[in-house]
DNA sequence: CCTTGACCTTCCAGTGACTGGAACCCCTAT
DNA sequence: ATAGGGGTTCCAGTCACTGGAAGGTCAAGG
C-alpha cells in the first residue's frame, strides 16, 4: 500500500507516517519504484502510534508501547507504570492550566473593555506583588 | 545592575534576558566594559513579562501587551480581547487535557499491573474501533 | 602583582514533534 | 504526448528557550 492510503486508514499525515520511518518507530518495505510499501502490520502499528499520540504520550513512551506491545511475554506492570507517569503528568499540566485559567478569568472578568485606558488585566501584570497569591 | 541581579529580581533566568533582547522586548544599554547596563524600567518590563509568561500569553502576546502598557491612550477593550482569546485557548486546550485524562484514567484503572501480559491499555492502543467514544 | 572564582560576553546547537516548501521522479488516463 | 496526482528527498522553520564552549572582566585575598 501507499502512503497516501496509509495516511487515510491510520489517520496521519503522509509526512509524520515518514518522519515515522526516519526515527525508526516503522520501517517499510520499498517497492521497485522506490515508493514505500506498507503491509497490513504496518498499517496497525501505524494506527497504534496515532492513538497513542492522541492520549499524548511522548514519542519514546510510544516506542516502548510499541516494543511492550509486540512483546508477548510483557508484564502488564510496565505498560501501567507508564501509563500512570503520563496520567500524573497529566495531572500536573491540568492543575498549572487551571491555575491560569482561573487568573485569567478573573482578570478579564474585571476589565470593563472599553475605550478608556484602565486595566486591571495590565494592572496585574506590571505589578509583580500584588493580587498573586489567594486567586 | 547586571544581569544576574535583573534576573533574580525579575525571576527570569539570564538566559531568557538575553533572548528577549535578542528579540526586541528589551533593549538595555551597554557599559563600557560591554556589560548589559539594566534600569528600573527595564527590570519592571521583565517582571511584566515574566508574569506575562506564567499566564500563559505568547511571546507575541506579550510583545503587544507591553506596547498597550505603554500606551497611555490604549483602549482597555484590546487589552480584553487578547486575554480573551488566549482564555479561550486555554478552555480549548483544557478541555482536550480533561478528554485524555478521563480516557487514561479508565484505562490505568482497568489495567491490573503484574506480571501477567494482558492489558486493557495496549488492546485499546491496538484496536483503532473499539472503546473510543463514550469514555 | 597575581590568582582565584564568580560573573559577564557571544555564538552555536539542541529540544519535540512535526510541518511547509522546493525540486524532482513515477504512474495512469486521455 | 501530456496533464494530473501521486510519490521521493532534503532543508528550513516552528516555539521559547536551554546547554555548553570559549573567552573577557571584576573584586577580594595572599
Amino acid at each position: 500500500m501507499n502512503i497516501g492510503d496509509v495516511a487515510d486508514r491510520a489517520g496521519l499525515p503522509p509526512k509524520t507516517i515518514r518522519y515515522y520511518e526516519d526515527i525508526g518507530l516503522v520501517t517499510p518495505h520499498r517497492g521497485a519504484n522506490g515508493y514505500r510499501a506498507f503491509t497490513e502490520t504496518d498499517v496497525h502499528k501505524l494506527a497504534f502510534l496515532a492513538r497513542a499520540r492522541t492520549l499524548g504520550f511522548t514519542i519514546e513512551d510510544c516506542r516502548t508501547l510499541l516494543a511492550l506491545y509486540e512483546d508477548e511475554s510483557r508484564a502488564s506492570a510496565e505498560v501501567k507504570h507508564i501509563a500512570e507517569e503520563h496520567l500524573a503528568q497529566i495531572d500536573e499540566k491540568l492543575r498549572q492550566l487551571q491555575q491560569m485559567r482561573d487568573t485569567l478569568a478573573h482578570l478579564v472578568h474585571a476589565c470593563h473593555g472599553d475605550d478608556r485606558p484602565d486595566c486591571p488585566i495590565l494592572s496585574d501584570l506590571a505589578n509583580t506583588e500584588a493580587g498573586r497569591s489567594g486567586r
